[in-house]
DNA sequence: TCTACCATGTTGTATATATAACCTGGAGTG
DNA sequence: CACTCCAGGTTATATATACAACATGGTAGA
């Protein structure tokens, strides 16, 4: 009546969880590359549909990327941040009093590439455009925005000055926001970025990134990295979804 | 090039969105049944995979509720809340200056129905305890808490004494928790709920439910009625998850 | 009357197979 | 050198089929 009566897990929640083991081992790193499907079935023994279910739930809980016809990645850990504002760094500045200038490091129209055109909801064929501004606070760096935007959504962007207004406030003028989405990380950045902020070398940094959909479509996808800030944590995940 | 060329949704989404223009259109209502798989395939012409993974994410979604050998039924829709604190209404009205008494309406063993039991995670033949207190603030009732605790959790459950002390302070002191989940919803009270809270026919009512973990189990679920309270929301969903 | 059992319907998982859409790299051509 | 095209690998979807686990209601038997 009472016995304990273990039921094993599904077999593709097995694969899911072995999957998630060896990303957690480090045998398989961030960034790096998951095997295929077919190896996956070869190597396990399983179908491809239970193979399928796995690496898909995967996804979509966000542990692995999936691209059509180049493979699945483990994706960069995050932490998902909720109650995040959309501000504007220039707005920021001026209410603490403080002047705001920019130096614009790169305007430009670049190819994606396929993991950033499909961040963006774009065709890999298509372009995109890229902005690299510094934010200075009293002639301090205190922020650098890496942005990505799409030319459906603002084509006129490149012309734009950006040391007058900014990215986000021009965009906004464009088109008007229609959802955001943030993730907060902290990373030691590159030796490019971590001179541009007149950072040391293996400090860390906080990055937050923004993506916006505008008109139904992904309007832009921007990095902001702040030099020597602290976490602003979210609030932990609920697993169960049902009544009562 | 430039061409809009619009791509059909998959077939399992085109399920998905039909069923929930259905519950939307009012055809299937709020606690009321779907058809069977079977009787999906037959009207709509997919295979039975195809049904099963569109059922199946309207379950993930929160559409739904499953149950194995039962059916599909839609689930009353709710409103997450996520920055809500396990506070304990004695220690609220004693805060408030104010005295707080209980009456204990029912206390007592039960069969859980299906839907309880897969709520709660337990086996349906099972049984479990079944609480039904108002609390009163000032001799006011401000709060009924309609409650079911699994008897592994706390199986001296029935010999307390909940006007002395209340059944969150016994299960805090007996387990731990170590996961809640919130929701809120607005609804009118059945008659029964409507004249224990002295309750005007039809005025709305703010419910909470929760439920809470401990010791790896689901330890119990409670709706907790606050006659003529206001919506305190959380924030919006985000439907992305991936980087940049 | 009560109990034990079984038939049936339901969801959940697993497989084998097929097709489509997509990306990448290399071969071939101008 | 630049460009086109194609072959192969990859993910995504769809079907047909089978079996397992579970709930429910009815039926046969004590």
């Amino acid at each position: 009546m009472s016995e304990a009566q273990i039921k094993p897990d599904p077999l593709y929640l097995q694969v899911k969880h072995h999957i998630e083991e060896q990303i957690k081992k480090g045998v398989w790193g961030a960034g790096g590359r998951v095997p295929s499907e077919n190896e996956l079935i070869e190597s396990l023994g399983v179908s491809k549909m239970t193979v399928n279910r796995a690496l898909r739930e995967l996804a979509e809980d966000g542990t692995l990327v999936r691209l059509v016809g180049v493979g699945s990645f483990v994706a960069e850990t995050k932490i998902d941040i909720h109650p995040l504002e959309v501000r504007n760094i220039a707005d920021e500045i001026a209410e603490r009093g403080h002047t705001h200038s920019a130096s614009v490091e790169r305007l430009a129209e670049e190819r994606p590439s396929a993991r950033l055109a499909s961040d963006l909801g774009l065709k890999q064929g298509s372009a995109v455009f890229h902005s690299t501004i510094i934010h200075l606070e009293n002639g301090e760096p205190v922020q650098l925005e890496d942005r990505y935007v799409n030319p459906e959504i603002a084509p006129d962007y490149l012309a734009q000055d950006f040391t007058a207004t900014t990215p986000a406030a021009y965009l906004m003028a464009v088109a008007p926001i229609q959802e955001v989405e943030h993730f907060v990380e902290a990373l030691i950045p590159g030796p490019q970025i971590t001179r541009m902020l007149n950072m040391a070398d293996n400090e860390p940094c906080l990055v937050i990134s923004r993506r916006t959909w505008a008109k139904g479509k992904t309007a832009s996808g921007a990095r902001l990295y702040y030099p020597g800030s602290t976490y602003r944590l979210g609030e932990p995940k609920h697993a169960y979804k049902q009544g009562i």
